[in-house]
DNA sequence: ACATAAGCGAGACGGTACGTCTCGTCTTCTG
DNA sequence: CAGAAGACGAGACGTACCGTCTCGCTTATGT
């Protein structure tokens, strides 16, 4: 189910997107969905994962609860779309020809997110993966995927054009810096503006 | 699972008043302990912290619910000495002189628990306490604490030293092993016997 | 169980006005009527009035709920409809000028209906307006109600004539040949032919 | 499962009476069954069998949900304990030689419980028997059985003793009584105290 | 002839209650 | 007195229907 690849556009999970199929019967009502996940990520934000209950999110939206069961079969995935709707995960990739610019860019954008509104929604949402891999591949999709092959792009790029060593480790290059932002995240370390500078004067010592 | 063997004695939690108390009355069956943790623990890698419940453990420990309210109040704690209890977290911390060395030494040690039978468990652990903040302060001090202090000291040492230029950035040298590391087990990327070889060859250029 | 065939045109609940309103727009159609009543009837026969919801008398009509709504508003009076529909309660009621001989002919009718296809749902049905009280009284006037003002007239009109004694208790004569039916029918205990002989033999001695 | 014979002592539904079990644990709090039945008698005089709802009956008996499931399993168990608890059906069976006083002091006790404040429950449930067949038993046992079984052998011994002719039609004598007067409750009609001599009357001549 | 108005299948909607499950506490009996 | 067994109040779970309400059709009728 890994669809590692030309990532199909973010399929949603219930699929309804560009379906074709014209469903008849009453449709269903878009600002439901707004109202939804919108509650679902305020009890979030307030009282935890374990603090989000399906009755709640109903109550707080004002919905009923089949109306939530009928998009989400299960909190889980419920929440994967609310952070997804929450969170914004549209960047563009840099690439500008400096490695150093464009991974400190991608880094601050990650930095950027964990410290934004949406930030705890994300860290929590990293650790319920472990045990949901179904979310997995979703995550890994919408919220690594694309970046960490752009990465890996740049600075093998940058050997390629002789700008890093010929021996440089791709591999740790690129990891290391989510590697280290995410364990600040999930460690309530500081998230400093200048992580990644000093990450990268460790791996990508300045010309 | 079952990692029974030199379970150390693991002070319970209650256990605060060492032993002046001469408690009387029928003492605790110590068999108990051991039967209530390796059912958690069981559970635990099998179910995930979600699929944990007082009466499961209960039930497969083959004891009553009290029993185990009686030691542990809350299923956090009860998961916290069952993890202490399961992975071999008593390492002695290495001082050679050597910081390269002995960085490595602790490297390679997580690496060895990560990937042995606890290591999954670990893995889900990590991920619930970001959930279940109340398992995070516990954790942090068992598995974590003790480990960050000795490292940063060890660092410390080698730049008043002279081994390391005065400029060292402490931190990052000193978070980013366990973070790379961390980051492939929570991410599914293979832990190699190479990995501390290699993030040393970039925060630390051998001498 | 589904007694399709003359089904007497039965007045639907909100024909209360006969034909004077012309009905602009798409008349109903008629066909749905017998489809709705048809599945009712046979989901009550199968599940009883419990197991009988208007979901799954759509899903087994091929219809959808509006289209049931639009006809009775209620789950009791759709059931009404179906059983009065489905069971043949339109006999002529006899009067031949021998109470006797009448009253006869009326019960061994009631216990033709009762060993019948119909019966069991006539008797669940009988069993059920007592926990739906607004089933009650539409029972009470499609199935009982005429019947039991012919009976009383019949006898009356004997004592008037001098056949029967001027002091016959009215109320009881012309009840007990039914309470003794349906009582039979509602505990299980043989409804044999030779029931009304019997109990005339009690009430109205032979002459 | 129909234990017609020599029935065992009023077994309970859930057989806890005599059951010689040790049953280890905590012993169900018997003032749990008090309150609950009384809370379910309650809803039911006011709101009537449709209004009766388990998380209602909870509510009102102070009593989790569970508490109640423990005991009953379906709405309907819990409704023939609570009309059990609520009537006094402990009548002593009369035998003074008289079988017309005795016939007229059975219909007369019927007549009282009937009229009483359980009278609609009992009426109630009595309907609720027929889509329920495993209640049937226990219905038939409790209220019906043992005083048909009487009755049959009042009239038997009776006919022995030549106070009644030997043709006499012991089905039907017997089952008129309660036939009729169950017709009455079960259709609205008025339950007057004379109806026992106008049935008498009617079937047993007077002497 | 064609607009109007209602019928129709489908199914979404806010709700209520179901019967099940687990929580953390409590109460009894047994060893 | 510890321990097993399990009852207890509480409340969330996911399902099933309720009766109402859109949808996008189809089908007579009445101008």
């Amino acid at each position: 189910m890994n669809a590692v690849g030309p990532v199909p556009a973010a399929a949603t999970i219930d699929a309804t997107v560009d379906d074709a199929r014209p469903r008849s019967g009453r449709p269903r009502d878009p600002s439901r969905d707004e109202a939804i996940l919108a509650a679902a990520l305020a009890i979030f934000a307030e009282e935890g994962y374990a603090g989000v209950s399906i009755e709640g999110v109903a109550a707080r939206a004002g919905v009923g609860k089949a109306t939530i069961y009928r998009r989400y079969p299960t909190k889980a995935q419920l929440m994967v779309e609310a952070v997804r709707a929450g969170a914004c995960f549209t960047d563009h990739l840099p690439d500008t020809g400096d490695v150093r610019a464009d991974l400190a860019t991608m880094m601050g954008k990650l930095i950027d997110v964990l410290r934004s509104d949406a930030g705890p929604v994300l860290v929590s949402f990293a650790a319920e993966r472990i045990r949901h891999r179904e979310l997995d591949d979703e995550f890994t999709r919408s919220v690594i995927g694309a970046k960490r092959v752009h990465a890996r792009q740049l600075v093998a790029d940058a050997i390629r054009r002789g700008d890093l060593p010929p021996g440089t480790d791709i591999e740790v290059v690129v990891e290391i810096g989510p590697a280290l932002i995410w364990h600040h995240a999930l460690n309530g370390l500081p998230i400093t503006d200048d992580l990644p500078d000093r990450i990268l004067d460790l791996v990508l010592p300045r010309h």
